[in-house]
This record gives structure tokens, C-alpha cells and sequence, in this order.
DNA sequence: ACATTAAGTGATT
DNA sequence: AATCACTTAATGT
């Protein structure tokens, strides 16, 4: 039981030092579990009841909001230091999650029962801003998702897109389909297509079968 | 060599 | 910007 508190101590340092006080870090050994997640595994799918609130050490997660056609959108992502921030008010109204999350790059994560995530709130100021600032944070990108959805045309979309992905992924190199980004971005193949092939010969890409490079 | 999957294209709405 | 109906190119087995 030792090398788990040691090794659990060591990923929220990493990441949460600076952010939750030494006796909530010390709870959160007590109460978590630790999990890895490999990449292209479903972390929370809509309609899922849930028990735990994951906070991530390493890797990405994709949210996604999804019609029940099968059509979808990709809404932000989440990266070390995240929470899923709308699974709180789940979590505590015990309702079923509204969001799909799926792994986009091997996550590790703490997870916390949700019984903690209520008394917490009261009991630690840290935990508290945390939370508010998750949600705050998440409504800005939200904001900026409607943005871009309701001003922006695909080709910015999409290159915005490409640009996030750069950030997130530390490359200009992306391993990605046509058809990857059309689901992201809700839009056909044939669109996404033609608005790379135009990026391309603009020298703003450099694009192949399974490939873009950002330029 | 053949089948499968990704990407390109013209025409139409 | 979406959809259809192809064609062409890249790839896996």
C-alpha cells in the first residue's frame, strides 16, 4: 500500500501542487484510485451514471455532445490539471451524463468518489475555487465553440482546428483522416476534403493520405 | 494481385 | 456548404 500512496503523491505533485492544500492532497491519496486510459477508449459515454470525477495527470480527453443519429461535435478537450467540470453538478444530482469522453491521448487519472466531491466544497477552499474555476473555464470555451459555430466558416473552423491539435499534440505533424475531422467538426468528408486540398496548394498546410502538417 | 480504405472531383441543390 | 455518384490513389494481406 505504500508504493500506491507514493506513487499517487507523485502525480498530483506533478500537476496539483500549486493548486489544492496539503491536507486535500492528503485526502485525495486516501480516497482515489488510480487509472490509466489508453487512447481511443470511451472515458464517459452520454447516459452514464457516475460515480467518480476524474482528474487528469497525463494525456487528453475529447468531449464530445452527440444528437442520437449519430451526429456529433466535438466541444473542447481536457488536458492534465482538467476536470470534467459539468459532471459535478451530475455527480451530486446523481443525474446521467449529457457528454460523451473519449480518450484522444493516453490518460492517467486520480479518481474521486463523489461522496468527497460534495464535502469537500464546504471543507476545502482550494477544492472550492477549483471547481469554480473548472466550471468557469469551460464555459469560456463553450462560448468559443458557439463563436466559431455560428460565425466562422468551415475553412477557419477547420484551421483553428488544426491549430488546437498542434497545441495540444506538441507537433505540427497530425495523424489524421478527412473523415476524423469532418465527425469533429460535423460536417462531410467531401467538405473537409476540399478545404484541406485549398489549404494545401495555399501553403498554409502540407497535407497526405492520413496527414497533415501545419505549416 | 486483390480488396479495402482514404482522398479527389464534377454536377446539382 | 451539403450530397450524390463516381474515380483515383494509397495501403494492407
Amino acid at each position: 500500500m505504500e508504493t500506491r500512496d507514493l506513487l499517487i503523491r507523485e502525480k498530483l505533485n506533478n500537476v496539483y501542487s500549486e493548486i489544492f492544500e496539503k491536507e486535500l492532497i492528503e485526502e485525495i491519496i486516501k480516497v482515489c484510485y488510480f487509472k490509466k486510459i489508453k487512447s481511443g477508449e470511451l472515458l464517459i459515454n452520454i447516459g452514464d451514471e457516475l460515480t467518480h470525477i476524474p482528474l487528469l495527470t497525463e494525456g487528453v480527453v475529447k468531449i464530445i455532445r452527440m444528437e442520437n443519429d449519430g451526429d456529433e461535435i466535438a466541444l473542447y478537450y481536457l488536458e492534465p490539471g482538467d476536470t470534467c467540470a459539468i459532471s459535478f453538478a451530475n455527480c451530486i444530482k446523481k443525474e446521467r451524463s449529457i457528454f460523451k469522453g473519449i480518450v484522444e491521448k493516453d490518460v492517467e487519472a486520480l479518481f474521486i468518489p463523489v461522496n468527497n466531491i460534495d464535502e469537500w466544497i464546504v471543507k476545502y477552499k482550494s477544492w472550492r475555487y477549483y471547481i469554480i474555476d473548472s466550471y468557469h473555464f469551460r464555459l469560456i470555451e463553450m462560448v468559443e465553440s458557439i463563436d466559431n459555430l455560428a460565425f466562422l466558416q468551415m475553412n477557419d473552423r477547420l484551421m483553428k482546428y488544426l491549430n488546437g491539435k498542434v497545441k495540444m499534440n506538441n507537433t505540427k505533424d497530425l495523424e489524421i483522416t478527412h473523415q476524423d475531422i469532418a465527425r469533429d467538426l460535423n460536417t462531410s468528408r467531401v467538405v473537409v476534403s476540399r478545404i484541406i486540398k485549398q489549404l494545401h496548394d495555399d501553403n498554409k498546410i502540407y497535407s497526405t493520405r492520413n496527414k497533415v502538417r501545419v505549416l
